[in-house]
DNA sequence: GTTGTCGGTTCATTATTTGAACCACTGGTT
DNA sequence: AACCAGTGGTTCAAATAATGAACCGACAAC
């Protein structure tokens, strides 16, 4: 990687947890050399990516990503095409839906929706990384990917977030293929504690997986028959998504569960 | 520059006029060799930041942005501090208002406020670049600059985007004295036709004019009346978001036309 | 065919990045 | 007051990465 892509990665240390960091902080995370740290946050200062705050000289997200997010959104609609898409699943299923982007590498989440129907839901965040192990949506982009993708992932150290959350490589590896079978995936509690999520895969006119819809509900509430429309939403909702991101849904097998849809 | 600020610069020329452009595009408005803009823009592509489209393989911005932009709205919720101050001045005028802020040497336009009251109204696009000799958000913010930025910005050629357009550089530094003095900068058609704004300096915490507040009318609906109120709603605005974003408002002489505020 | 474009690649030359050590400063602790 | 551990920031020779003219294959127009 070049030094561009070292200054960015310098981005991914500023999350939702962590969003204001020191100089020295930058430099300890992300391994990198103090000096050259601050080299490179200096150039992504001049340009707006990170601001440095007063009196700390902490730096932050800058604001030149409101002009790239604005004219991201002008350019590619996704999140006003996404966010109706959700709002259907959620009336459907009466659970939280969400969409997530693989962009590079990593799964973010980008839109959500919440239903009205309960006084307990999921909640969701935004500008949050899905670990690719332990959630479905995660689970499913993987299961889509090519080899590279998945060997990449599989061969980082996978950490159990819940008593529930699988980290043993090999059988993940299985789960994927059971995933790709199936056409969706899921994940019983493996990212947060009495969540039951369900994932389908949304694909972009070539054929590549960039994408999952996501309907997480918690889960003392999910019996069979939520569970099948769980899925039905998520595979229908992921459907519209490729068509209308011009990609060609799969074509699927009808199993009963699928009936509804 | 180092090579970082470079590849970023390639960002700038993606604008709402060009959302797209192909590797020798890059290359042509850059100036930067074929090569090396293809070895940055896939430095840019594999962080996210901008995106290849299919056939056509040109660029566009990517959906890291997405991620980054929620972040910054997280940690710095400019844009909801800012849109129920503009929604005020709107109400107040019964004109467009908008704020854009001073980012990497830029003035961009990062949120605004239409009124209701009118059929016709001045209309504004999200991710704007304004320039600074041509408008009033420009002007007020190059006033209350340093004489670094002043000198470099009216060191560039000054394109006559109207017949109304000053373009000469010493007329305009004399200008920006009497916006200093004032307290706001007035601009009648000189950005677009047929548009008359006034402009407020918003200034951070530690003193530096950071953004401004503009209120925009089309011209012929502008008499003396109307003119005080947006100047004086103008003014009102800049400061409650200089005290909102931590800094020190001005203190002014009150002149005539600002007893309303 | 010929010509001109496109996106992308190659590789010797060149210029930039890198990092250990260093400074100046601040806030506790002894 | 002296000391220590931390901060943000700077220096400069050595190491490494960026650069760009020339090139490739593909496509489109003529």
């Amino acid at each position: 990687m070049g030094t561009v892509g070292k200054a960015l990665e310098l981005l991914d240390l500023f999350t939702r947890v962590r969003p204001q960091l020191g100089l020295s902080d930058v430099s300890r995370h992300s391994g990198v050399n103090k000096a050259t740290c601050h080299r490179l946050m200096t150039e992504l200062q001049a340009y707006g990516l990170v601001e440095q705050v007063e009196p700390s000289r902490e730096y932050r997200i800058g604001p030149a990503v409101l002009r790239l997010a604005a004219l991201r959104e002008e350019t590619v609609p996704y999140k006003s095409i996404v966010q109706p898409v959700l709002v259907e699943a959620t009336e459907r299923t009466g659970e939280s839906a969400h969409v997530s982007m693989l962009v590079g590498g990593r799964v973010e989440l980008i839109s959500f929706a919440y239903a009205q129907r309960h006084g307990t839901r999921v909640i969701l965040h935004d500008a949050e990384t899905l670990p690719f192990h332990a959630t479905s949506s995660g689970l499913v982009i993987l299961a889509h990917s090519g080899p590279a993708l998945q060997k990449e992932v599989l061969g980082r150290p996978l950490p159990a977030l819940t008593p529930q959350t699988e980290t043993d490589p090999a059988r993940i590896r299985a789960r994927l293929e059971t995933i790709r079978v199936q056409g969706y995936a899921e994940s019983v509690g493996a990212f947060e504690n009495d969540v039951h999520s369900f994932a389908a895969p949304v694909f972009a006119s070539q054929g590549d997986c960039i994408a999952a819809l996501a309907i997480a509900a918690p889960a003392t509430r999910v019996t069979p028959a939520l569970r099948d429309e769980m899925i039905a939403a998520a595979l229908k909702g992921a459907d519209d998504l490729t068509l209308k991101w011009g990609g060609r849904p799969p074509e699927r097998a009808a199993p009963a569960t699928i009936d509804a849809y």
